[in-house]
RNA sequence: GCGGAUGUGGCGAAAUUGGCAGACGCGCAGGAUUUAGGUUCCUGUGGGCAACCGUGCAGGUUCGAUUCCUGUCAUCCGCACCA
C-alpha cells in the first residue's frame, strides 16, 4: 500500500487536541508505584511570542520529560509566567494596556504557542507571579523574612535613574547606565528595605559546589560572593602629640606586608571622620570632599582608575601596631565603604594601587619584600611565587614570605591587636522598587508603632488599581499617588498609618516558584510540605544564562531561609542546572525579538511544522553552545521525517530480526543517555543512522518500528503518535521505554585497527571472541610487514587497537 | 588585571577511560530517473600526483594525543580600585 503523504498541519492540530482533552502530561502527587522525576523550564516572561531562545531551553526539557515518563517515571514538568516587571509596565506606559490585561493575553499567548510546539507541561499547575494568589506567598515570604531579622530598612544610597525614577541594583545599572533607559544613573539617598543575604554567604557557596552545573557558571557565582580571608588589624588613631583618639580596623589579605605601611586609608563614608571631628585641622577640606565624592556616581569612582583622588586629614595620624609608628591619614574614594572595614593599610612598594596613590601625595614607601620597586609595586602574585625574603621588618626580615606570614600572624595576634576574619563582596539585596508592577509590601507606618507588618491572614495586599504608572517628582513610587491604598489603619493599634509604597523587585517572584510547582493552588501554605518533600529539588532545570547567576543565589537564599524556618525539606533547590547557549542571527550577533534578522519559532513551525522546528534547531548544535540560526540544512531533517513516515510501507515481520538486532539496541542506549545529557544533537545522529540502515536493507519489522516511534517520540511527539496509531492502533505515551540488552550491544564481527609502530597499518576483520594470540596469528598473516624476528612488543587492547613494535 | 570556557573540513558539527580524526547533516561534484526545473535514488567529497601531512601555534609525556602536561596566540563570557 502506498501510504498518502504526511500532513503535519492536520496532524500536529489532531494530537495536540487531544493532548488537551486527555492530559496525559499530568504530574501526579504522591504515586504509588512511580518514582518523581523533576524538570524544570525557567518560566517564560512575559513579553511577547515565544522567540528562538525559548527552544533552545523547552525541547530538551521536553524531551527529557517524555523519556523519563517512558521510563516509569512519574515527571512534573511545569511552566509558568514570570509576569511582574518592565514589559507590562512599560507597554502600558506605551498604549495604555492595563498591565493586568498585558499579562493575561502575553500568558495566553505563549501557553498557546507552547502546546503547539507539543511542549508537555502539565498545563494544569500554571502559575503567573502577578495572580494574586501567587504573589500572596512571595508577601508571605517577605514577612517571614522580616520576622526573624532578615529584611530592614536602612537610608542608603542607591543607584537612581533619574529618567525612570527608580532605584537600580548595581546589575541594572552596569557602566553605569540604566539598563531600561540608558540613561546616566545618579547617587540618591533613599529609604532601602535590604534582605540579609551575606549573611548567607557561605550557605551559598555550599549551594554552589553541590550543585551540578558547569564550571564557569559556578565561578561566577563565586566571584560574586566573593569570599576571601585575611586579617582584621587595629591601628590607633592619635593626635599631633600622640594622645590616643580612636581605633581604626582594616582589613588586609597580605598581613606579611604590615611593616611596609606607609599611610591608611578611609573610605570617605567611614563614619570615624565624625566622631575625630574636633581633632582635624582641615575638617572644612574634608567635608568638602565627602561632599565631592557623594555627587560622583559609584560607576565613575569605579572607573577612574587611573586617576586617584584623596585627601590627607590633617591633625590625625595612625599608629602601626607592630612598630608604633606614626603614619598618616588619608580619605580615599578608591576605599569602598561597603567591603571589609571601609579602611586600609596601604603599603605602596607592594600595591600598586597604594603605588600610584602614594606617587600621586608624595607618600614615603617601605619595601618589605625583595625585588624591584622602583617603578612598579612587587604585588603578591610575584612575590609569592618567588617565595621573596622579607625586609625592613624587625625579626621577620630575610626570612622566606612563606615563613614568615603565619608567624605575623601570629604576632598580630598574640598582641591583641587583630583577628583573622573572612570577608564577603557580596552585599545585603536591595529589594526595594519604586514601580507600580510588583508585589506591594505587606507592610505599614505607623505614627505609634512604627514599622508593622500585616497579618498573614489579611494577605494578599493587592495591587489597587490605576491608570497612572508614572512615579511622582520626588522618585516615589506610582502607589504614593493612590490615596486609598496608602491610608489604612494600623494592625497594631488600629489609629491612622501609612503603607509602604514601594513594591519588590522582579526578582521576588523568580526566587521560588519552582516550589509553587508542587502545589499550586494551595491557599494555606506556599506549599504543602509532604507535597514539597515528594517533589523534592528540581532533578534537571534548563534555561538560559543571562540571568543565571544571579537568579540561582536568589534561589539559593530564600531557599536556605525557607529551610531553615521549615516551611521546605531541603537546603538545595535545583540538582542540576543546565545553562543553554544563545541561538545567533546571521551577523553572529545573539537573535533577539529586537533583532532585525530574527527567525520566529512560529514562522518555522507554520512553513515545517513542530516536529522539524525542534528537531533542526537541535540539529544545529549542543545544548550549552552558541547555534547559528539558519534555514540551511532544515531539508536533512524534513527527508528525514519523510523517510520515518515511510516506514509504514517498510514492514515485513513481526520480532525484532537478527539483521538489525545491534542497530536497534545501540540506538535505544545511546538516544536514552543523550536525551538524559540533553545531547539532541547526536540523538538525532544516531537516529538517521538506524534509518540509514532500514533503508539498505528495505524492511523494518512491526516490533522494530515500535520500538523506534518511542525512541524518536521525545524529539518529534507529533509523527511519531501518528504513526503509532495507525500501525497499532494505540496510544505512544502508554509505551515503555524499549530495554536493551549488553549482549547485542556490540557486534561479534568488527574491525580492528591493527597498527605498526603506533602508526595504522590495516584494518582487519576479526571476531570479538578471538584472544591474543590468534588475532596476532591473523595479522602477522595479513600484513607482511610483520616478521617474526622483528617484534618487540605488541600491544592489545581489546576491542579497540593491536599495535606491532618493530625493531628498526 | 583576575577567573572560566572555547579553538577540529567549504559550513553546522562528532569522537566512553588516551586507541581507525572528521560520525551525522548541509553544501559541492559526477551519475540514474524526469520533457525541463524541483523531488527522489546511487557514488564521491580534509589537503597532497605521491610518499606523506593534517584537530589555533611551539614543545613534552606515551607504543599511540583532538583528548594528558608546559608555554604561547586568538575569540567569547564573568568579575574587576575587594584591600
Amino acid at each position: 500500500m502506498a501510504t498518502e503523504s504526511y500532513d503535519f498541519k492536520k496532524t500536529e492540530q489532531k494530537w495536540q487536541d487531544i493532548w488537551e482533552k486527555e492530559k496525559p502530561f499530568k504530574a501526579i502527587d504522591f504515586h504509588p508505584t512511580k518514582p518523581k522525576y523533576y524538570v524544570l523550564y525557567e518560566f517564560y516572561n512575559i513579553s511577547g511570542n515565544l522567540h528562538m531562545g525559548h527552544l533552545k531551553g523547552t525541547v530538551p526539557a521536553d524531551a527529557l520529560a517524555r523519556y523519563k515518563r517512558f521510563c516509569g517515571y512519574n515527571v512534573l514538568f511545569p511552566i509558568g509566567g514570570d509576569a511582574f516587571g518592565l514589559p507590562a509596565e512599560n507597554a502600558a506606559n506605551k498604549t495604555g494596556i492595563n498591565p493586568r490585561d498585558f499579562v493575561a493575553n502575553g500568558l495566553k499567548n505563549v501557553i498557546s504557542q507552547s502546546k503547539k510546539l507539543g511542549l508537555s507541561f502539565d498545563y494544569d499547575r500554571t502559575i503567573c507571579t502577578s495572580d494574586p494568589d501567587y504573589y500572596k506567598w512571595t508577601q508571605w515570604i517577605f514577612l517571614q523574612l522580616l520576622k526573624h531579622g532578615k529584611a530592614y530598612k536602612q537610608k542608603g544610597y542607591v543607584n537612581y535613574c533619574p529618567n525612570c525614577k527608580t532605584t537600580l541594583s548595581n546589575e541594572d545599572c552596569q557602566g553605569g547606565k540604566c539598563d531600561r533607559c540608558g540613561g546616566e544613573v545618579v547617587q540618591k539617598e533613599r529609604w532601602v528595605w535590604y534582605l540579609k543575604m551575606k549573611e548567607y554567604a557561605d550557605k551559598l557557596l555550599g549551594n554552589v559546589d553541590r550543585i551540578q552545573m558547569a564550571e564557569n557558571l559556578k565561578q561566577s557565582q563565586r566571584n560574586w560572593i566573593g569570599k576571601s580571608e585575611g586579617m582584621q588589624v587595629e591601628f590607633p588613631l592619635v593626635d599631633e602629640n600622640g594622645k590616643k583618639l580612636e581605633k581604626l580596623s582594616i582589613f588586609t589579605t597580605c598581613i606579611e606586608t604590615i611593616y611596609g605601611v606607609t599611610f591608611v586609608a578611609l573610605a570617605p563614608e567611614n563614619e570615624l571622620v565624625d566622631k575625630l571631628k574636633n581633632h582635624i585641622s582641615n575638617f572644612d577640606e574634608v567635608s568638602l570632599y565627602r561632599e565631592q565624592t557623594k555627587l560622583r556616581s559609584e560607576f565613575e569612582r569605579k572607573s577612574d582608575q587611573k586617576d586617584k583622588t584623596g585627601l590627607l586629614v590633617k591633625g590625625v595620624y595612625a599608629l602601626n601596631p607592630l612598630t608604633n609608628k606614626k603614619v598618616q591619614v588619608f580619605l580615599a574614594d578608591f576605599v569602598l565603604a561597603g567591603y571589609g572595614t571601609g579602611a586600609v593599610m596601604a603599603v605602596p612598594s607592594h600595591d600598586q594601587r597604594d603605588y600610584e596613590f602614594a606617587k600621586k601625595f608624595n607618600v614615603p614607601m617601605i619595601q618589605v619584600l625583595e625585588g624591584d620597586v622602583s617603578n612598579q609595586a612587587v604585588e603578591k602574585a610575584e612575590y609569592l611565587s618567588k617565595n621573596a625574603k622579607l625586609m625592613n621588618s624587625a625579626e621577620f626580615s630575610g626570612m622566606p614570605v612563606k615563613d614568615a606570614k603565619p608567624k605575623i600572624i601570629q604576632k598580630v595576634i598574640q598582641m591583641n591587636v587583630g583577628k583573622k576574619v573572612t570577608n564577603y563582596s557580596i552585599q545585603d539585596w536591595p529589594f526595594n522598587r519604586q514601580r507600580y508592577w510588583g508585589e506591594p509590601f505587606p507592610v505599614v507606618f505607623c505614627p505609634h508603632c512604627g514599622t508593622v507588618a500585616l497579618d498573614e491572614k489579611d494577605l494578599p495586599l493587592t495591587l489597587p488599581p490605576t491608570n497612572d504608572y508614572m512615579p511622582n517628582e520626588h522618585g516615589d513610587s506610582p502607589l504614593s499617588k493612590i490615596s486609598s491604598f496608602v491610608n489604612c489603619k494600623c494592625p497594631k493599634c488600629g489609629r491612622d498609618a501609612k503603607r509602604e509604597t514601594d513594591t519588590m523587585p522582579n526578582w521576588a517572584g523568580s526566587s521560588w516558584y519552582w516550589l509553587r510547582y508542587t502545589d499550586p493552588h494551595n491557599d494555606h501554605a506556599l506549599a504543602d510540605f509532604d507535597k514539597l518533600k515528594y517533589w523534592g529539588s528540581v532533578d534537571c532545570y534548563t534555561g538560559g544564562t543571562e540571568h543565571i547567576t544571579r537568579h540561582v543565589l536568589y534561589a539559593f537564599f530564600w531557599q536556605n531561609f525557607l529551610y531553615e524556618i521549615g516551611a521546605v525539606p531541603s537546603r538545595d533547590p535545583f540538582v542540576r542546572k543546565m545553562g543553554s547557549g544563545l541561538i545567533l542571527d546571521d551577523q553572529g550577533k545573539k537573535m533577539s525579538k529586537s533583532s532585525t534578522n530574527g527567525v520566529s519559532p512560529l514562522e518555522v513551525i507554520d512553513k515545517y511544522g513542530s516536529d522539524v522546528a525542534r528537531m533542526h534547531l537541535h540539529f544545529l548544535g549542543g545544548y550549552e553552545d552558541n547555534t547559528p540560526w539558519t534555514y540551511q540544512g532544515i531539508t536533512g531533517i524534513t527527508s528525514f521525517l519523510d523517510k520515518v513516515w515511510l516506514l509504514q510501507d517498510m514492514i515485513k515481520g513481526e520480532q525484532v530480526s537478527n539483521g538489525h538486532i545491534h542497530e536497534l539496541n545501540s540506538l535505544i542506549k545511546k538516544v536514552g543517555q543523550d536525551y538524559e545529557d540533553l545531547h539532541l544533537n547526536t540523538a538525532i545522529s544516531a537516529l538517521m543512522i538506524f534509518i540509514k540502515k532500514i533503508r539498505e536493507d528495505k524492511f523494518i519489522t512491526k516490533e522494530e518500528l515500535r520500538q523506534f516511534l518511542i525512541v524518536l517520540n521525545p524529539l518529534a511527539p507529533f509523527i511519531t503518535s501518528e504513526i503509532f496509531e495507525r500501525v497499532f492502533g494505540r496510544n505512544i505515551l502508554n509505551e515503555s521505554w524499549p530495554k536493551y540488552d549488553e549482549k547485542y550491544l556490540e557486534k561479534d564481527e568488527f574491525g580492528l585497527p591493527v597498527q605498526i609502530n603506533g602508526r595504522l597499518a590495516k584494518v582487519v576483520t576479526i571476531s570479538r571472541s578471538l584472544d591474543q594470540t590468534e588475532i596476532e596469528k591473523i595479522a602477522k598473516k595479513q600484513i607482511s610487514d610483520i616478521k617474526n624476528g622483528q617484534i618487540l612488543k605488541v600491544i592489545y587492547v581489546p576491542g579497540k587497537i593491536i599495535n606491532f613494535i618493530l625493531k628498526k
